[in-house]
DNA sequence: CCAATTGTTATTTA
DNA sequence: ATAAATAACAATTG
């Protein structure tokens, strides 16, 4: 499920446990979330710690706690995190549970595609900070996409979209969502761009994004009770998976189709191929 | 039984 | 050697 405004959703769902000390951890011992995880020190150094603040960053969440310790968590193709009160019973696929006074905090991933970290130390690790420059960081340029562009030329710029060392935290829906407002073909090659389309391309990615993480993750508004209720009509996001769904801006029938080993959802009237 | 799924990575192909 | 395409991962649902 989760992209960029997605994680930080499930990611401001844990802050409920900001400021509470770790009474035990739970986990599913040899489960592949764990597959980049030392369970035993994991284990042995969150238990009492008390967690301090989080952040999350392109499709992952830091947690950081006490005794310099961070935790983090990747939700993969369909992980999410909740918080259950204290008496919660884990079902099976409850891989992950910090136990607070208060509540429980679940990570549950059926898939597995997702992942649990642990590091120890004084900063925080690498896999953390060499995320790369946000969307709607300063360092997010046109040149810069302009240069990627160049580098991925014969890849369908659906794929390139999709390439978190330049845009990270895009997936599947908003890499559609972005090509559609950019009125851009999904198979049209990187390379194919011309300088005016590179523009809108930039601005789309930033206007996604910025949408994005105001309707789902609360930015700037109400964090929404249910993820995407607050997603607008006019956005692509709500018809292109209902079968003879039309795009908002032309009423024309979508079309789907994989694009760069995706299923990708496009407006034929609006994307043209040229 | 077949196909589908908002992600990432290892392997194969060009 | 590099980049693009494909397979694989796992579980569930329609």
């Amino acid at each position: 499920m989760p992209e960029l405004a997605e994680v930080e959703f499930f990611r401001k769902r844990w802050s409920a446990g900001h400021g509470a000390k770790v009474l035990a951890v739970r986990l599913h011992e040899g489960k592949k979330v764990f597959r980049d995880c030392d369970t035993g020190e994991l284990r042995r150094r969150l238990a009492g710690a008390k967690l301090l603040g989080s952040a999350s960053a392109a499709k992952q969440m830091l947690f950081r706690f006490s005794g310099e310790n961070w935790l983090g968590i990747h939700l993969g193709m369909s992980g999410e995190t909740r918080v259950e009160p204290p008496d919660y019973v884990a079902t099976k696929h409850d891989h992950f549970i910090l136990v607070q006074k208060e509540r429980q905090l679940v990570f549950n991933d059926p898939r597995m595609f997702g992942g649990v970290r642990f590091h120890h130390g004084k900063a925080a690790p690498a896999w953390w900070t060499k995320i790369a420059p946000a969307i709607l960081s300063p360092a997010f340029t046109m040149e810069a996409v302009a240069d990627f562009l160049r580098r991925r030329a014969r890849a369908p710029i659906k794929a390139v979209l999709l390439m978190q060392e330049r845009f990270p935290g895009i997936g599947n829906w908003m890499a559609d969502e972005i090509l559609w407002r950019a009125a851009l073909h999904p198979k049209r090659l990187a390379g194919s761009l011309t300088t005016a389309e590179v523009r809108t391309l930039h601005r789309e990615c930033r206007f996604v994004c910025r949408g994005a993480l105001k309707y789902n993750a609360g930015v700037g508004g109400p964090l929404p009770a249910r993820l995407n209720e607050l997603m607008p009509a006019s956005w692509l996001f709500n018809h292109r998976w209902e079968d003879g769904g039309r795009c908002p801006r032309t009423n024309q029938l979508l079309v789907r189709e994989e694009v760069g080993g995706r299923t990708t959802c496009w407006s034929p009237a609006r994307q043209r191929l040229r």
